[in-house]
DNA sequence: GACACGTGGCT
DNA sequence: TAGCCAAGTGT
């Protein structure tokens, strides 16, 4: 028996039951690649029922407002991911007649679509011959062919690809596919993998060698850089500030408090009078009524350390333009916020 | 081609 | 705990 028969028989037993396996549709498979892009299906699974019960096709998707669809992102993270599906749902459903493309270069064009996605769509969806390759499947596949570049490098992708092809199941890619990746999640884990229970041990090179612990090689990355925040949330009577987080930076099109920030971590004291800067106004017509403690959040890329301060509208004080939009209290929960944000209203209250 | 881009769970 | 990892993509 085959590599390839050997995983789709252990597949088929073995798959676990998710929503996005009862149909091949390619809204319900684009849907679920894109809200598991660097997500773990714990993570994203809520978030696709979500999707599919507010938006369960391409057309109520490409109808929406885009800050809808962020809002209903928020928490997920990667939120480029979230504009570039509402993009690309706009433009299957207005200029392709609400079909996808049903060949990898032609899903390869589209927004938030690259390399693994069109090949797990093409698969999944069309049966076209596509290896998808994702995080588990260069796991597996290093481990497979005892693989002694690093995966990240250009050598260790390139190897990862050939290798992939020459095991893919040419008469069932959708399958295959699935199958690499669910022996990735399930049995060939990243540490203490599971080699007594996997279904194709006899064809690994990394077992035969002892060096599965070893593999799969790869290049670290930078550690995170640390930036200080503070948030000001500027209260008149049931009246808020908020604003728009612009382009080039973390949580495009998120809303947010208006934030001071500093180069390094900066006393309550030292924060007054730039808050008054920040505000125009004299450091004596500034009403702060509460500063939180030190908040942590972190992110793949930077450390944040964050501080709330809370205080009343300054009596004379008028909205400058840029400073931010006011809403009411209880318009806030309709915006799409980080998790930074949301975490600490839900805590503290507004 | 290297780096930016979130969040949460696990070791 | 600090770092790694997760169904990657865009620039």
């Amino acid at each position: 028996m085959t590599l390839s028969k050997k995983l789709g028989e252990w597949y088929e037993k073995e798959k676990r039951d998710l929503p996005w396996r009862k149909s091949s549709n390619p809204y319900n498979i684009w849907l679920s690649e894109i809200i598991l892009q660097q997500t773990r299906v714990a993570q994203g699974l809520n978030y696709y029922l979500n999707f599919i019960e507010k938006f369960p096709d391409i057309f109520s998707l490409a109808n929406a407002d885009t800050e809808e669809v962020l809002k209903l992102w928020q928490g997920l993270g990667y939120y480029s991911r979230a504009r570039n599906l509402h993009e690309t749902a706009r433009t299957i459903a207005f200029n392709m007649k609400g079909i996808f493309p049903q060949n990898y270069p032609g899903l390869l064009k589209l927004k938030g679509i690259g390399d693994y996605t069109a090949a797990a769509i093409a698969s999944i969806s069309f049966g076209k011959p596509v290896a998808a390759i994702d995080g588990n499947v260069k796991r597996v596949v290093s481990r497979l062919f005892a693989i002694e570049d690093e995966v990240n490098s250009t050598r260790g992708k390139d190897l990862i690809k050939t290798f992939s092809y020459e095991i893919l199941d040419v008469s069932n890619p959708g399958r295959h596919n699935q199958a690499m990746m669910e022996l990735g999640a399930n049995i060939c884990l990243p540490s203490k993998p599971k080699c007594m229970e996997c279904p194709i041990s006899q064809y690994c090179l990394a077992l035969k060698e002892n060096k599965v612990a070893e593999l799969p090689l790869k290049y670290k990355k930078a550690s995170p850089r640390n930036r200080y925040f503070t948030y000001l949330i500027i209260k008149k009577g049931n009246r808020i500030l908020l604003k728009k987080r612009d382009k080039g930076d973390i949580w495009e099109g998120l809303y947010e408090f208006p934030l001071i920030e500093n180069i390094q971590e900066t006393s309550p004291s030292e924060l007054a009078s730039k808050i008054a800067g920040f505000l125009n106004v004299s450091d004596s017509q500034l009403n702060i009524t509460k500063i939180s403690e030190t908040v942590i959040h972190k992110l793949s890329h930077q450390h944040i350390s964050c501080r709330f301060i809370h205080l009343n509208f300054p009596g004379d004080f008028e909205i400058s333009a840029g400073t931010g939009i006011e809403i009411t209290t209880d318009e806030f929960e309709k915006f799409p916020v980080p998790r930074l944000i949301e975490r600490y209203i839900d805590n503290k209250g507004l």
